[in-house]
Parts: structure tokens; sequence; C-alpha cells
DNA sequence: GCCAAACTAGGACATGCATCCTATTTTGTC
DNA sequence: GACAAAATAGGATGCATGTCCTAGTTTGGC
């Protein structure tokens, strides 16, 4: 059964919706509506929206480590889970076309608003770029690892941004291809 | 002379308001603080807050442009122009460590808004693009032109967002070192 | 100097929001 | 089945905000 508890699916709706309004245009109404309680309920569960958004960014991480063990676990050679990372694009394509990278945009918004969770936010970035460090060293990139992972990161950024703005399927898959390209060179010019 | 009128003064302050604070988290408080006028007279140049950020897209836009305008009379060929653009990095940097690009993150925000002027800053965008297509063109990149514009431009907001994130002054000169390289070798490439 | 038009001030208003409070219902345990 | 604890509902509160309104002040053309 599992039965998924009120306080988890809080966090999945606000998960959602943050990503999709953005953090402050989030209600606790909004939130409420879409899990189906009152109002006053919510704050058997979370005494302030900060709390809730401290519990979305917990969950993002945990759901980031998770994805990032599974490609481990496929025994993947570390060029193909760096791929596997750069795909993210071409299979969420949609969704970053309509709201944008949800790491980019949450951790953009938050340093706008200054808010307290930036930093906590800021650790999803922090956990692909470690990541990303760790993969480029097994690839015998250890000298540009931590550069070669900021550069990764920041090009999907890059395109999340534009795909965003643009609305454009086929950028994604070119970029894609180029990103792809660069990896399979990188190594030599290491 | 040249006196500021009311109207120009409210919307470089809330243009810049806008950009470090995000246009949802700038109230009309804040701007006629800034501009030292009255809420109510306020409305007497600007009916509703999307009429500001419209005047304030419009003004961005303007100053973009004379921006770019600039650049051609100084007489620079394209691949210095185009380094012209990469180098906004580099003189903005403070500022986009603490808030990011003032294009992406606008447009950013009113996507997930789902704002009506939305596509009126992408324009923002499309300014850039469209020049730097213009440049590459002029490089002999015809063939290219649209999709190098497009990698310059993800690039840069790609960088923007992590410096934004990490704070990081040398990331931001590294990138656009390997940003420099790459346009000295696209031509080629093309 | 007069007068209409441009401008400014500041309070009023309705709304939406985060937060709090209290009363009621459900649940787990003995 | 009793009872405490967990969970839920929904109204109350106070504050900030966008917008409106009306009354006062300044300014430019004659």
């Amino acid at each position: 059964m599992a039965k998924v508890s009120t306080r988890e699916r809080i966090v999945a709706e606000a998960d959602e919706l943050f990503y999709r309004k953005g953090f402050e245009r989030t209600s606790f109404s909004d939130i409420a509506e879409a899990v189906n309680i009152s109002r006053g309920n919510f704050y058997y569960h979370f005494k302030t929206k900060d709390d809730i958004l401290d519990a979305v960014i917990q969950a993002r991480l945990g759901k980031t480590q998770v994805m990032l063990d599974q490609w481990h676990a496929r025994g993947d050679s570390p060029r193909a889970r760096i791929r596997s990372f750069i795909h993210i694009l071409i299979a969420n394509r949609t969704r970053i076309m309509q709201h944008g990278c949800p790491v980019g945009t949450l951790c953009s918004e938050l340093a706008k608003l200054d808010h307290p969770s930036r930093a906590e936010a800021n650790r999803l970035f922090t956990l692909f770029r470690d990541w990303l460090r760790h993969q480029f060293s097994q690839l015998g990139c250890s000298r540009n690892a931590d550069r070669f992972a900021l550069h990764v990161l920041a090009w999907s950024q890059g395109v999340a941004t534009l795909a965003n703005a643009f609305h454009d399927e086929r950028f994604i898959r070119e970029e894609v291809a180029h990103l792809e390209q660069w990896l399979e060179n990188c190594a030599e010019a290491a």
C-alpha cells in the first residue's frame, strides 16, 4: 500500500507548484487546494511557508541523489553518465520549455528574494557540480574536472533559459548534440 | 539642464528595482519611495503596475539598441563586436553575481508568472540574437549564423546563472576566455 | 496676473495573503 | 470501548499591496 502521508503530498504538490508558478507566486491556498486539505490543516504540518520551501528543497536533493545513484547502478562508463546528465534536457524538454530548469529558476528566484534558503537551494547545483567533477576525474580530466563540471552545468542552464524563452525544441536538440560532441573531445583537450 | 522627468525617474528606479528584487517582489511603495514621490502621484503617470513593466522593457530595449549601435560606430570588426558582447559578462560581473542577468532573470520570472508582457521581454533576447546572427554572417558563418548566435547567448546565460548561484568571479573569467577561444575558431569550423 | 492643464499628495478601499486559533473528527493503544 | 494524541476544518486576524478618488499645488501660455 505504502500510503502517502499528507505531509508528503503537501511537499509533492508544493514542489510542482513552485516549479510551475515560482515560490513567491504560489500561495498556501494554492497548495491546500492542490492537496485537497483545508488551509488551517496546513499549519499542523508546516509552521511557515519557508518550512515548506525547505522541505521541497530537501525532497529535490533526495530525488536528485537517487537519480545519480541509479545512473551508477547501471554500470555505465563515466562518459555515459555525463551523457545521461546532458540528456535530462531532452527528456524534460517539454517542461523546460514551459517552465525552465527547476534548479536554475528556483535559485534565481531565491537570489532575487535574498531568501534564507538560498544557500540550501544552491546545494542542488553543488550536488550536480560535485558529481560531474567526479565523472570527469574518472574520465582522466582530473586537472580540469571542476572547470568541465561547471562548464557542462552552465551550458545546460543556458540552454534551458533560452529554450524557455524561445520555446524552441530544435535548439535544445542541436545544443545537446553540440555538447555531446564536446564531451567526446574534452578528454583529449585536457 | 535636460531635466529628468518624473516619468523617466520612475522608469529608471523601477528598472533597477525589478532587476534587484524581481518584478513581483517590487511594490508600488518601493518604487514611490525610491523616486521620492507619493504613491498616489504614481497613478498619474502609470495606470497599472504592468504599464510600468512595459515601460521598463521598452527602456531596456532602447538602451540595448543604443549600446549595439555604439559598438558599430566604433568601427570594430564583427568578431570584435561579438567579443564586446561576451565581455558584458566581465564588465557587469559584480551585479551579475548579485542579481543574475537582467534579461534572463526577467524573462524567467515573466514566464513563471505567465505574464502578458512575456513576449515583449523576450524581444530583449531576440534583439541580441538577431544582432549576433548578423555579426556571425559578416564573419562568414552565414550557414550557422543563427545557431552560433543562440549558442553565444545560451552560453552567456548559463555563465550568468551559475555565477549568480556560486558568486564566483574566477568562473566568469574562465568561461569568457573559453568562449573567446571558441569565437576565434568558429569561423573555420563553419 | 489668470486660468486651464499638468502634476502631486495622501488617504480610502477591496483583495489576497501568511499566520493564528479554536473546535471537531479521526486514529492508535490499552 | 475509553481516552489521549494526531489530524483536520474553517473562521479570525492583521498586514501589505494594487488601485482608486478627491482635494490641493505648480506651471505654461496668453
